[in-house]
RNA sequence: GGGAGCAUAGCUCAGCUGGUUCAGAGCAUCUGCCUUACAAGCAGAGGGUCACAGGUUCGAACCCUGUUGCUCCCA
């Protein structure tokens, strides 16, 4: 059978996905294994699948598939959260593209449609993790909407609030105009922009003065007194809230104003004159604008100081009817239109540019604005305690461990979650009114009409509705763990026993707070136990510019794409080259590359090692038994650091140790010491070894590259049913052969110096050297090598030798002497140069060994191992200087 | 404004309890090779005042202090 050149990636990822979903290698049930559990952070059910998700998942994949190969029962499971803002707003969005208003559609009418949406586009990104590779039990599927995940989440809201964790309070919240929505503080991103910073002047009057706003003669006179207090503002079309103006009650500059009033322009309204500490004094004008419904600050100023709250905005962001003004008009639109007329009054003093914060809502993008609303709340202070609690205590471990220190910043200064949404698409709020506007949380109708009537027994069915709002869509992700598998619904079910507490946890550090601290939270409240042990923390991916890969800036490359391009096993290696936990990846498509070349060097090994024929009567070779044991012990001493590198979850080095393996060890130096000459056959041992090796290898290989190292597996001799590389045992640690270890290095340092020498001298790899060496210690390493070292330095011998040969070239490895036989004349002075650095390279080494040793503290205060290799250097450096300087003399 | 973190080769990063064969890896660069597995490759080479300044120590990339620069989180 002919082998392609280049491995056949897409044809190899259809075959074996399909494969192990037929087998059904990703599908868990509870046994007497360990299990090892991961789920999936839910992806947004419109999403589509971004370099993040690959990310993510990719780390995902390689955990389960190694707990796989471990032997334990790996369970992944997947699903999507359905987002309540996004979705609706891509609901909203195809239905107006229908010619079809929300307004005009009942809610059961509209969720019809959304649900419509979801059948239809929600399982997408699902499908595209699968070309990733994803072994996820696809049969446990689950969406935080359906039935028993929503039902988790109304029993889990009642529960909370008659524990009185939760609330209903009139509550400054941040107010999403575009999405008709409150969001939470964790929704709105903060960001510096240009504004104008305006100041307007009030007129002040006495208690009892009558004053006309809009007269400008007036104004003019007030201007020409001085008696006008100037506020500086950003938003200037809020003073039409405006109901008070605040000073500090140490500004010499206001101590006038005790007992005046401001007149707010164009309302006319007369307002007080307040003092408050709260007041900056150097801030501004020193004098604030205090408008209760639109600014947090000035909202808690108006309850202290008993204010008239005056909410001038409507959902949308127009002015309202209580604004008296630009009834209607957006907000922005006003903010220009009502400069230009305090401007024509004679009121605005000066307009400067400010740089300021502005919350922008991280769903539609539009600015959020404060305002006063009737919201459901979570108590988070007590409730959050155990969750930090499990952090700090290392109970649950992130990685990487820097995260522990904004975490506990976060819970220790947690603000309550404001959990509902002016939405229809989510888990509607189980709470109910009567026509009084008395309410009670129930979680049918029935049960509270129930309730209602026994307080009032004339009350009817048709007198009592449910709350419109539906929960935040964190309200039901931060149960997954739990609800994934059914444990509100079945608490003792075998599932949730046997599978939860999860091990380890992928996701993003911007979803610390959001997500994963309120999943410990409800695991602690509703399973007396941590959801998981251990929480990764991958880094954001990011353009060459270190730009956030993001479509509106369309820097961002089709997943996709890549893998019909680079192929899965490609881009999964490209994305986890350096990239450490926590560590933001600064993406490359020349990473992908490197990914793909590598699978090519593999897939290339392989086809070197099938096309051998096999020659039975060939006895094995020395240097192929050397090579076997020597491999054979550089895999298992890679192998414990491999181990150890997944055990820490540095999945990244991980890879790069696995790399350098296949590459350096496997490919470059073994498969080179075994290969036999052009067209000549192998010997049946070396060839039974090096497939058992190759075995191995792409074992090893696999969690990262799981389709080359399938179809490998599969290629590299018959197998029976059901002896699949996804399956198989991740190899055991055996005893290693030290000495061998030890020996490597120094013939693959011979080695390299013959090539040099070839190389720098022009000397074709093909004509064969003879080498001397004069040993002044161990010559271990060539015993046991002496056969590699010819074969790979191409040498037609190795004489051992007490004085220096007649015209060589003479170089030292460690404590040996080499001496290459040369015919032209050798550059003495550039030899003696190069001799004499190294000389004296070592003498500066010696000394500073010998400055320890001979320093009395160093002596008694250095722990025994740490004597014990100073001892060392010093007589390993003391032989190379004798080496060195007999070469030196040879030289002369 | 409050808090946290980072600064090591051109780039991305390792460097675990301070101990010169420890200043490292991968990529990139340069030189020479199409050597019958692989040019998606092979063989080599160069490249760093470990941000800066002090200090502790027998010994500092590592510990401490300050300075500068960058990033993130919160308000």
């Amino acid at each position: 059978m002919e082998i392609p050149k280049t491995f056949q990636s897409e044809i190899a990822e259809n075959k074996w996905y399909t494969y192990w979903m037929q087998k059904g290698y990703f599908r868990s049930v509870p046994d007497e294994r360990e299990p090892y559990t991961i789920v999936i952070p839910p992806p947004n059910v419109t999403g589509v699948l971004h370099m993040g998700h690959m990310l993510n998942n990719t780390l995902q994949d390689v955990m389960i598939r190694r707990a796989r190969m471990l032997g334990k029962n790996a369970c992944w499971v997947p699903g999507t959260d359905h987002a309540s803002i996004a979705t609706e707003a891509k609901v909203v969005q195809m239905l107006r593209e229908k010619g079809i208003k929300k307004s005009d559609l009942s809610r059961e009418d509209f969720l019809k449609y959304a649900w419509e949406w979801k059948e239809k586009y929600g399982g997408i990104i699902l499908d595209q993790l699968k070309k990733l590779g994803a072994s996820c039990d696809w049969d446990r599927t689950r969406f935080t909407m359906e039935d028993d995940m929503s039902e988790a989440v109304i029993d889990v809201f009642i529960d909370l609030y008659k524990k009185g964790y939760i609330y209903r309070g009139m509550r400054m919240v941040n107010w999403d105009p575009a999405g008709l929505t409150a969001v939470s503080d964790e929704e709105v991103i903060h960001k510096e922009v240009q504004s104008k910073l305006t100041y307007v002047q009030y007129v002040i009057v006495d208690a009892d003065e009558v004053f006309d706003a809009n007269d400008k003669a007036a104004i003019q006179k007030k201007i020409d007194a001085k008696s006008t207090i100037t506020i500086a503002t950003v938003r200037p079309e809020t003073i039409l809230g405006d109901t008070a103006v605040c000073v500090h009650p140490d500004d010499p500059r206001y101590a006038h104003l005790k007992g005046k009033f401001a007149i707010i322009p164009m309302v006319n309204r007369k307002v007080p004159i307040i003092f408050d500490d709260y007041i900056l004094i150097e801030f501004g004008t020193g004098a604030l604008k205090v408008t209760p419904a639109h600014d947090i600050n000035d909202y808690n100023l108006g309850k202290k100081h008993n204010l008239e709250v005056i909410d001038t905005l409507n959902a949308d962001g127009t002015m309202s009817a209580q604004a008296g003004f630009y009834i209607g008009e957006d907000r922005f639109v006003v903010r220009k239109k009502i400069v230009k007329d305090l401007t024509e009054m004679g009121l605005v003093v000066k307009v400067e540019d400010y740089t300021n914060k502005v919350g922008y809502s991280e769903r539609t993008d539009a600015v959020i604005e404060p305002r006063l609303s009737l919201q459901w709340f979570v108590k988070m202070k007590e409730f959050s305690k155990p969750a930090l609690d499990a952090v700090m205590d290392g109970e649950v471990k992130l990685y990487p461990e820097k995260f522990v220190n904004t975490y506990r910043h976060w819970m220790e200064n947690v603000h309550d979650w404001c959990i509902s949404r002016q939405l229809w698409w989510g888990q509607r709020i189980p709470a109910w009114y009567d026509n009084q506007g008395n309410f009670l949380v129930a979680k049918t109708a029935e049960e509270a009409l129930e309730l209602f009537q026994s307080d009032n027994a004339s009350i009817t069915a048709t007198d009592i509705r449910q709350d419109e709002d539906v929960l935040d869509t964190w309200f039901s992700s931060w149960l997954w763990p739990i609800s994934v598998f059914d444990g509100f619904k079945d608490p003792n079910n075998k599932d949730i026993n046997y599978y939860y507490p999860t091990n380890d946890l992928v996701s993003a550090p911007e979803i610390l707070f959001f997500w994963i601290a309120r999943m410990i939270m409800a695991g602690y409240e509703y399973r007396g136990k941590k959801p998981f042990n251990n929480v990764y923390l991958t880094g954001i991916v990011r353009d060459k510019q270190g730009r956030k890969m993001s479509k509106s800036l369309g820097n961002s490359p089709d997943p996709l794409d890549l893998i019909k391009k680079f192929s899965a096993d490609g881009v999964r290696v490209g994305m986890l080259l350096s990239s450490p936990a926590g560590n933001d990846l600064l993406f490359d498509e020349s990473l992908c590359e490197q990914g793909r070349n590598f699978s090519n060097k593999i897939w290339n090994a392989f086809r070197l090692v099938k096309g051998w024929e096999v020659d039975t009567s060939i006895p094995q070779p020395e240097v192929n038994k050397v090579a076997i044991t020597w491999l054979e012990a550089r895999i298992n001493e890679c192998l414990v650091e491999i181990n150890d590198h997944y055990e820490k979850l540095r999945i990244s080095d991980a890879l790069m140790s696995t790399y350098k393996l296949v590459w350096d060890d496997f490919c470059a130096w073994y498969l080179e010491l075994i290969k036999s000459g052009y067209q000549q056959a192998i010997d049946s041992a070396t060839l039974t070894s090096t497939i058992a090796i190759f075995e191995k290898i792409v074992i090893i290989v696999h969690p990262f590259m799981p389709f080359i190292s399938e179809e490998i597996w599969h290629l590299l001799k018959e197998r029976k049913d059901g002896d699949d590389i996804i399956i198989a045992s991740w190899p055991k640690i055996n005893a290693a052969n030290e000495e061998i270890l030890k020996a490597f290095p120094i013939a693959a340092e011979l080695i390299g110096e013959i090539r040099n020498f070839r190389q720098s001298k022009g000397l074709s790899p093909k004509e064969a050297l003879a080498l001397s060496i004069r040993s002044n210690g161990s010559t271990s390493a060539l015993n046991i090598f002496g056969d590699a070292i010819m074969k790979l330095g191409n040498l037609s011998e190795i004489k051992s030798v007490t004085e220096k040969p007649e015209n060589t070239f003479p170089f030292v490895i460690r404590d040996l002497e080499c001496f290459i036989p040369m015919s032209e004349n050798i550059d003495k002075d550039a030899e003696r140069k190069k001799l004499n650095d190294d000389l004296e390279y070592t003498h500066g080494f010696l000394k500073s060994v010998m400055a320890k040793l001979s320093n009395e503290r160093f002596v008694s205060n250095a722990k025994p191992e740490i004597l014990a290799s100073e001892q060392k250097k010093k007589s390993d450096a003391e032989a190379k200087i004798r080496a060195i300087e007999e070469a030196l003399n040879s030289l002369s």
